[in-house]
DNA sequence: TGTGACAAATAAGTCCGACTTTTTGTTTCC
DNA sequence: GGAAACAAAAAGTCGGACTTATTTGTCACA
């Protein structure tokens, strides 16, 4: 899933990384490239077209007899969605969830209401569709199955909200549902409060209710943030 | 500003990144690593640097007996701050500054909101003290100093609102706001009631009224999209 | 005629070694 | 003690030789 196969540098990165985004090399570390390219035993044109990688995400830095400086994680390209997988696969796993979280309790809603107005027919009919896909799954214990059909729900509704940079946050929103499932406490059937406001949502989109969907979408995500126990006191 | 001058690499990505997200190489089109360096007159190696940094940004991707192919809009890491300035700079700008500005809409509510609960002293002051300086450089066709304060402002916020994802927008944000005072009629000076909204949600802040913050913050984002003509029919 | 295997062409991928450039730290000299 | 010259270190650049994967075309065989 995480494998870029693609070529050496590509394997190099898959190590180098994690092991910075989850904070094995403290912001301020200062690595050599030769040094990295014995360590990975990939000459130094592989090793350098990883650096260069990692300096595009603001990973690293290079600079002239320095060397490569990590960079602190303020200064990371936390939208990457190499950043995030890399951060979601280690230690920084549960802080990341809870951010990405937010972030979702931001962006859907609004996402939904745009929906509401811009949607086309089909994709009003793959939402219903997700919906009822949802319901079916939602007792017995086929997570999975469940699993599939939310996650594909959320990304048709970023996707028919029109705009690029919420539909860009598909995959990022499917990680999270996923991560819920396979990695929280997730051993009973979904709530069936949250499984009626998807199918209200539905509903509302394709009666063009922006307002309601907005507003349903927001209960979605409120219920999202009470389970990792973010909440107003 | 955009130059990121370091190295040979960097001049080819500041002319091939615009040059793509321009849409003047169509989707589907097929570069060559060796025609490039030539074009650039650069070696191979700091060639394929660059295409390495334009792969990792989802521009382009490169495959064997191929060549460099370039990817679908669809595809872009679009929250890549490079790639939001490539855009910003060129023909695609309207279009990125609409999109940018629903964003906006999205998040600065929620993050005000946070702002709110956890939002230091310190942070309280400093947004209190930008407020006041809008105010002040609200009259008399002082459009630069006050577009100075008001990104100061909306980068508190975001700051303070402690989700690092939130954080990582405000020089998106900023960017948006200069853009508006730029290059879209910006002739008068800024609406009275955007200002006193400021001040407000400064006060509702430091008041830790999170519901009111939020709901002052989308009146204030509300107002952007109204300028844009992005609203409900 | 269609299909399968094989061969050739192609462009990226990899490695290496020499050289250049910039930056930093030291040393020397006034 | 400060400034200027010097030395070292590490990234940056180059070019060429070689490897590998993938596509495309060809040819034989059914």
């Amino acid at each position: 899933m995480s494998t870029r196969g693609r070529g050496l540098h590509g394997h190099v990165l898959d190590t180098l990384g994690p092991a910075i985004t989850a904070g094995e090399y403290p912001p301020g570390s200062v690595l050599r490239t030769d040094e990295l390219a014995q360590h990975f035993e990939v000459s130094r044109s592989v090793m350098r077209e990883a650096v260069r990688v990692l300096e595009s995400m603001h990973l690293v830095e290079s600079r002239r007899r320095v060397g490569v400086t990590v960079q602190p994680k303020s200064a990371w390209n936390v939208y990457d969605p190499q950043v995030i997988r890399w951060r979601l696969a280690g230690a920084d796993r549960p802080h990341q969830l809870r951010s990405l979280t937010v972030l979702r309790s931001a962006i859907e809603p609004v996402a939904a209401g745009l929906a509401a107005r811009h949607a086309t027919a089909e994709q009003c009919a793959e939402l219903t569709e997700c919906a009822l896909g949802m319901v079916a799954n939602s007792r017995g214990h086929q997570l999975e199955a469940y699993l599939v059909h939310d996650m594909a729900f959320h990304r048709v509704i970023l996707t028919a909200s029109g705009n690029e940079m919420f539909a860009r946050l598909g995959d990022v929103v499917a990680e999270v549902l996923a991560g819920r499932t396979h990695h929280e406490v997730m051993f009973e059937d979904p709530d069936p409060a949250a499984v009626t406001l998807h199918v209200q949502v539905a509903e509302a989109v394709r009666a063009r209710d922006a307002t309601r969907a907005e507003q349903l979408t927001r209960e979605i995500t409120v219920g999202a943030l009470q389970e990792l126990d973010i909440l107003a006191p």
